[in-house]
DNA sequence: TAGTCCGACTGGTATAGACAACTAGTTATA
DNA sequence: TATAACTAGTTGTCTATACCAGTCGGACTA
């Protein structure tokens, strides 16, 4: 038997619940995506109430363990793509560096796909692509340009509202997609005349330039992205775990 | 009368709770630190029960709107220095990457201020200090080396176990002290002998060198932490992989 | 005066139940 | 056959209540 929960122990029930589900996950008894058992189960097999269930799955998905879905159930979460991918890290490392980042969308437009990018999309030029342009601010000054480049036809129901919220839950939740993996590539480059206007820096000074290409399961790209950096005030910082 | 709670709304209540509380929290009439009303008063008021107001406040705390104290109440979050200083930053941001940070103490020693760190602690060379050294891991590769330095008559009673706790939260609620800012310095340097074997990288890499100055409400210096992290600037393709 | 106790406040934990909203599969119907 | 209705499952919201556990101040006591 596994019920290990004790009722008269000076640990709130909803934590012992806590403790033995986030357990069932880090040993791998509950899978990614998997589904676990509904709070009405766990409040009848443990004679406790189902809010106190909740009160513990609740904690889990705030801390990013579970997710629910409504009708259907609560699963085990994906590890967050958007940070395991490194997607947001300009986000996570300004805030390591006590600095404020933040985000300004600039362009958010509907255009044919040219040569390179409709290479990297793996689309035909002359297809329709969403293409997002945002600058990224650490305290408010400019650090990075980014340009996020999208097949149409993959994303269909995108908007403006969406593309400042999570673009990749986005396409997981909604769309069904999922996404598997990513290539970086890193040059370093010169700032062109569009770019040291944005970023506020002398044309012709040095910056950092990374594309980013994200893939489906299914060997689809997703997107393609293009991030200028400033040389001067920003350096990368990349953690290259689990070679 | 601002009661603004539609029962009969589709947005639920607590939502709806949730919104009002933020909002007078933005709008500046509920000021940093300052006590809001109780979860009972809040059920009084609306009519509502004092769950679904528990339901708005979590979802608040779990934003970083708000704190709560057990017998004393809850209180506007004091946020510039959460964020502003980050610090459970390497934390939040390793989770946030789906990696398992972690923390090794490989020094707590006392000794005496020298010239640079005497000048950032605001005290004389040869005063005492706490040097607490902390090498920062993400699924246990060495990602940084935090070296802190504090004045030992200003935080008196400091010991091992409170290093491995939050030092923020032991000088604010049992000192009595309040943090008020902090300032960083970023520069680029290259690891120096001691550097390259805690982080394991070969010496001359490049890295990030960080250093912040806290400080109190009342002007002192609390803290001088000087982070060095690895940098990578030289990786060209990165591969990043989900399970 | 100094200390103790009590009461009134705060948030913390837990219950049992109700109904809404949504999902997915099955069954009945046009 | 296609569609609509039903059904049994899920999570989402909300109620009313109870008692526990800290905090703090005032009244009482030694």
């Amino acid at each position: 038997m596994k019920n290990m929960i004790d009722k008269y122990s000076p640990l709130p029930i909803y934590y012992q619940i806590e403790e033995a589900i986030k357990g069932r996950i880090e040993k791998g008894e509950l899978q990614e995506g998997e589904m676990i058992p509904s709070e009405r189960e766990y409040a009848e097999t443990y004679g406790i109430s189902r809010m106190t269930v909740r009160q513990a799955i609740t904690n889990l998905v705030n801390d990013g363990y579970l997710t629910r879905r409504k009708g259907k159930g609560t699963f085990v979460a994906n590890q967050k793509i958007e940070q395991k991918l490194g997607l947001t890290s300009f986000t996570e490392d300004m805030k390591a560096r006590g600095l404020k980042p933040s985000t300004k969308l600039i362009d958010f437009q509907i255009s044919e796909a040219r040569g390179k990018i409709a290479a990297g999309l793996g689309i035909h030029p002359g297809d329709e692509i969403y293409e997002i342009q945002r600058v990224r601010l650490a305290d408010n000054i400019p650090m990075a340009l980014e340009t996020t480049y999208l097949a149409a036809d993959l994303v269909k129901g995108l908007n403006q509202r969406i593309v400042q919220g999570s673009l990749y839950q986005f396409v997981e939740e909604e769309l069904g997609l999922n996404i598997d993996y990513a290539t970086q590539e890193l040059e370093a480059s010169v700032a062109r005349e569009t770019e040291s206007e944005v970023l506020r820096i002398a044309k012709g000074t040095p910056v950092l330039l990374i594309r980013r290409y994200t893939y489906l399961k299914d060997g689809r790209p997703l997107e393609l992205v293009q991030s200028i950096y400033r040389g001067d005030r920003y350096k990368f910082i990349i953690d290259m775990q689990r070679g």
